[in-house]
This record gives structure tokens, sequence and C-alpha cells, in this order.
DNA sequence: GACCAGGCACATC
DNA sequence: GATGTGCATGGT
């Protein structure tokens, strides 16, 4: 199995090429993108990351410093607006106390206790932490998305109903410790679920029919 | 017009 | 502990 997952990772990088994952320009945009695409297309934190950024409000200060009526309007093609502005303050209050405006402050965190800490921030759930953990500071944890679970689920891997835990658990008992190939992988999970895993079934031509002859239509 | 999208917190049983 | 529900815009 560790070879077989391997070589899934191995066919998605020669159909797709490497991903250059997160799609962000700073490590902080990465912590607001993890909270906006919350169980939304990423066209529309697009759309809303673009209008922060015009406001010049792509800032821990500046975010923490608009009322929260502001702040909603410009995330508002993100859904959610109302949410997502107590998500995003959480968040950034937290970045800015502990880490400050670099972030730096992390650097001295042990793993487990950063993440302890994340999942402790109102609005931060495994998926987001997982997120800012790897694709924002650089630490060894697997990213589990909607994703992960259905072409986990559709080659034979993991039952449906496996949690986020469990899904986790898997790819990292099945890959060698290996932040960039963490960081790659995702990123390949999500373009293989963009273009062949919707709406629903695995579409012939999917890069994975090869090698799982379980997902062939 | 129905259904879906890179979740999460909270209520209820 | 498991399951259900609210949150909301924009694309197909």
């Amino acid at each position: 199995m560790k070879q077989h997952l391997i070589d899934i990772y191995a066919k998605l990088l020669e159909h797709f090429g490497p991903r250059g994952w997160w799609p962000a320009r700073t490590r902080f945009e990465v912590c607001v993108g993890a909270v906006l695409t919350q169980n939304t297309a990423w066209r529309n934190v697009e759309r809303a990351i673009g209008n922060l950024r015009s406001a010049r409000a792509l800032t821990p200060h500046s975010i923490l410093a608009l009322p929260d009526e502001s702040l909603a309007q410009l995330i508002r093609p993100a859904g959610y607006f109302n949410i997502k502005t107590r998500r995003l303050k959480a968040l950034v209050a937290f970045l800015d106390a502990e880490g400050g405006p670099t972030l730096r402050g992390f650097d001295s965190w042990p793993d487990m206790e950063l993440r302890e800490a994340l999942l402790g921030v109102y609005g931060v759930g495994p998926e987001t932490a997982d997120s800012i953990l790897l694709y924002a500071l650089g630490r060894p944890f697997f990213v589990v998305d909607a994703y992960t679970r259905r072409i986990a689920a559709r080659l034979g891997l993991t039952s449906p109903k496996a949690d986020y835990d469990e899904l986790q658990r898997f790819f990292c008992e099945h890959l060698p410790v290996d932040i960039a190939l963490y960081n790659d992988f995702h990123a390949q999970l999500v373009i293989l679920g963009n273009s062949y895993c919707h709406p629903r079934p695995l579409c012939p031509g999917c890069p994975l029919n090869a090698l799982c002859p379980k997902i062939v239509l």
C-alpha cells in the first residue's frame, strides 16, 4: 500500500505537473484563504481576497481594525460572510497575538502544540488548521478535504464514512513524512477533484484509471 | 430552479 | 457519541 499511494501521486504529478500550492501571495494570505474557502468554491474566495486587497485590508491589523459590517461586505462573495467575519477576526487575533505580523513567533512551537492551539480558535477545525500548518507554517500535517475523502473512497482505499482523523492517519501511515510531498499531493487531489470527479462519477480519462481499475467506469 | 462547493459550531437525541 | 441544522454566494 505504501508503494501504491506513492504510485498514485506519481501518476498525478505526471499528469498535472507540480501544482506549486497554496494559491496565495503570502503566508498570512494562506491563513485568510483557509477560512474563506470553508465549504466554498475557490473562485468565490478569490473575489473576496481581491476585495480585501483592493481595500488594503490584507494585513492582521487592518482586518482587526475593520468594523464587522465592513469586513463582511468585503468577503461577501465567499458566502457565509457573517460567520466568516467572526472566524476571520478570531484567527487573525490569534495569529497576531502569538505569531506576530510575520508569524515568526510560531517558529519555536512544537507541531502538536501549535495544532492544538489552532484548533482552539473559534472557526478553526481540523482542515483549516492543517491547511495553515502545512501551507503557511511548513509543518508536516497532511490536509484532508472533501476531495481527499471522495477520491480515497472511490479508489477503495478508505470508507466513504471515514472521519477526518481516520483519513489523515491513513495517508500519514502510507506515505513518508515529507512536507513537500504532503503539500503537492493534496494540491494534486484538489486539481483531480476539480477536473474529473465533478459532479459525481469519476470520468473516463481520469489519470488514475490505469493504476486503479476499481474506478474505471 | 435544483444542486453543489477545498467546514465548522451548536443543538438535540 | 452520532446525527441534524444554519450559515450564503455564485457557477453549472
